[in-house]
DNA sequence: ACCCAGGCGGGCG
DNA sequence: CGCCCGCATGGG
């Protein structure tokens, strides 16, 4: 078993759990530390050992004709984000202390910015448990077939966009999507038609949100989330149910407050690191609040 | 039975 | 703009 990377504040329990894209399409066993997933053309798993203070990768297994290595494996967790840095310049209130404090070590994930937007559009007024087995259906049912280099089949990828824009609403909704079938469809042929995904990347984050809102099924917090997750926008501050709940508690009094107070509060008060905010908010507030 | 879930689109004032 | 409503579905 090849040791790919070492990790320093860096819980593997915590950033796989926290609903971020690998929460919905990956299998994980937090104890035994063994993470599987579809990942471009493989199916790869890898095994963390250690804490959440310092641990490794390992590349337990690897099937297909992509390349999973130490360096897939540090962009994939941000290992290169300097957490030290990031606590200090978020750390500005004792709700923040107690979120770090309590979940050291939970990292925000890139991913795919197809994968991201389709798995996004999905969660909206949904749960997790949920979203999980409609994602499971489509890439069971519509995924890429992934084969060893011998051509035998190992295991589905992530259904590409094509697809998805040419089945019927019909047939969406059979894994379970509900009322965001329609969403699926338009978003598919939208980002297969008009705007190209992979385009966007390296663009500033307002561009990509603008680009983003634009498809059916698709707003603020969605677009957010994706250019967080999808793009590495780490000013990016998405505010669902929850975040808007806690900051709503914590810095507002309970007063209610608007989406756009509730942006330009986060920016002023985290600006460019927002969305790592935004994580511990979320994970914190959802469990204490 | 009832309530809710990492929201969005549409209609209204 | 802000506010309110309906929306499919499965789990608690």
């Amino acid at each position: 078993m090849q040791r790919l990377v070492s990790t320093r504040n860096f819980a593997f329990g915590y950033t796989l759990e926290s609903a971020q894209p690998l929460t919905f399409y990956s299998d994980y066993a937090i104890g035994g530390g063994l993470l599987t997933f579809p990942y471009q053309k493989s199916i790869v798993s890898l095994r963390y050992r250690g804490d959440n203070k310092s641990g490794s990768f390992y590349l337990e297994r690897s099937t297909g004709k992509s390349v999973f290595g130490r360096e897939e494996a540090s962009y994939l967790f941000r290992l290169g984000d300097d957490m030290e840095r990031i606590y200090e310049s978020i750390s500005t209130d004792a709700f923040m202390i107690a979120a770090i404090e309590k979940y050291r070590g939970l990292r925000l994930t890139r991913n795919d910015p197809w994968v991201t937007t389709l798995t996004f559009i999905i969660s909206q007024f949904n749960n997790i448990k949920r979203i999980r087995r409609i994602v499971k259906l489509l890439i069971e049912r519509y995924g890429t077939d992934i084969n060893d280099s011998s051509g035998m089949p190992v295991g589905k990828g992530f259904p590409d966009m094509e697809t998805l824009s040419r089945l019927s609403v019909k047939e969406l909704m059979e894994c379970g999507t509900g009322f965001r079938a329609g969403y699926i469809k338009e978003a598919s042929r939208y980002f297969t038609e008009n705007v190209d995904l992979y385009k966007l990347e390296g663009k500033s984050y307002s561009m990509i949100k603008d680009a983003l809102i634009g498809a059916r099924g698709i707003g603020d917090k969605v677009a957010d989330i994706i250019a967080l997750m999808g793009y590495g926008k780490l000013e990016a501050f998405p505010i669902d149910t929850w975040i808007k709940r806690t900051v709503e508690k914590v810095y507002f009094n309970g007063h209610g407050k608007t989406v756009k107070e509730i942006h330009r509060f986060a920016d002023e008060r985290w600006g460019e690191l927002a969305g790592y905010a935004q994580q511990y908010l979320y994970w914190h507030g959802m469990h204490s609040l």
